[in-house]
DNA sequence: CTAACTGCAAATTCTTTGCATTAGT
DNA sequence: ACTAATGCAAAGAATTTGCAGTTAG
């Protein structure tokens, strides 16, 4: 008989089999990724990692989410303020893929999807033209607006 | 009669009369920014500069770049190599607005405008739309693709 | 003349590494 | 068991800051 198996996380699969684990840690960190709407910082995510699992440390969450980035499973962004903000990639379940709009003044990000089905037809284009000129193989794209918010304005 | 004034560098008026100084430091950066098509860390603008004004500190450098964004004369960016690149802004004499496209191995950058008209007249409407949202004034983008370059994919 | 600018050295901040220990599979 | 993963402390790298001397306007 076929034996059951039981995968508990959803991103079991995309760990074993190609000599990587799945952790109590990466777990965690994915956990954290997956229930904020925010972007967090590697610190952030250390924080919150540490209140249920306090003994894991820095080190763990930044190879943790190199890993992760190098998965395919989470996106690493830089916005002006010197730190990388990591965010769940999961275009599945619900959540939509969006691009940034950034504070300069504040920091302030706001995720925005409202405009994005021009944007994504663009990228398609104009990945396949720089594909096809240049020989990338195109992973990822970055399309961010900078400006001052409302707020900010005043 | 009308005098003439020797205006000698073509940035002196984005400095005088805000209570900043046109200095030789600030100029040398400045030529340093327009005589490239690369994209210069503070680093490698240290060094270049260096050549020719012995005495110009890295930390110059950087108050500089700072106070050049600031003025919005240069645009900073952050590809993934944990260090910050500069470029000038000038859509003026003839060096066209482009946007990258980075290899994620080995680190390339590709400055291309071929497909940037499409891009360039989203950007417009998208803009509009963010601005009339959010209620941003937005002063800036970032459109970069990422992927890996022929070379790193063999 | 005066406030802005500079260079140097020291300090900060984010991130990575070395190594001995622990723990998935 | 075998090797990946972890935690700690220490190292590393990019950028910032304090301060006294210098200089453009």
């Amino acid at each position: 008989m076929k034996k059951i198996h039981k995968n508990l996380s959803p991103w079991h699969h995309k760990f074993i089999g190609k000599g990587y684990r799945l952790t109590a840690p990466r777990e965690a960190i994915l956990g954290v990724l997956h229930n904020t709407t925010e972007h967090l910082s590697a610190e952030d995510i250390y924080f919150i990692v540490h209140e249920v699992y306090p003994n894991i440390g820095l080190t763990t969450v930044y190879r943790t989410l190199e890993l992760l980035v190098q998965l395919g499973l989470v996106f690493k962004f830089e916005f002006g303020d010197d730190r990388a903000r990591f965010e769940l990639v999961e275009e599945v379940k619900g959540k939509r893929h969006h691009h940034h709009l950034v504070c300069m003044k504040c920091g302030k990000i706001i995720d925005y999807s409202d405009f994005i089905d021009d944007e994504l037809e663009l990228v398609r284009r104009t990945e396949k033209g720089l594909s096809r000129k240049f020989g990338f193989k195109i992973t990822n794209h970055v399309i961010q607006f900078c400006g001052v918010c409302e707020k900010c304005r005043q």
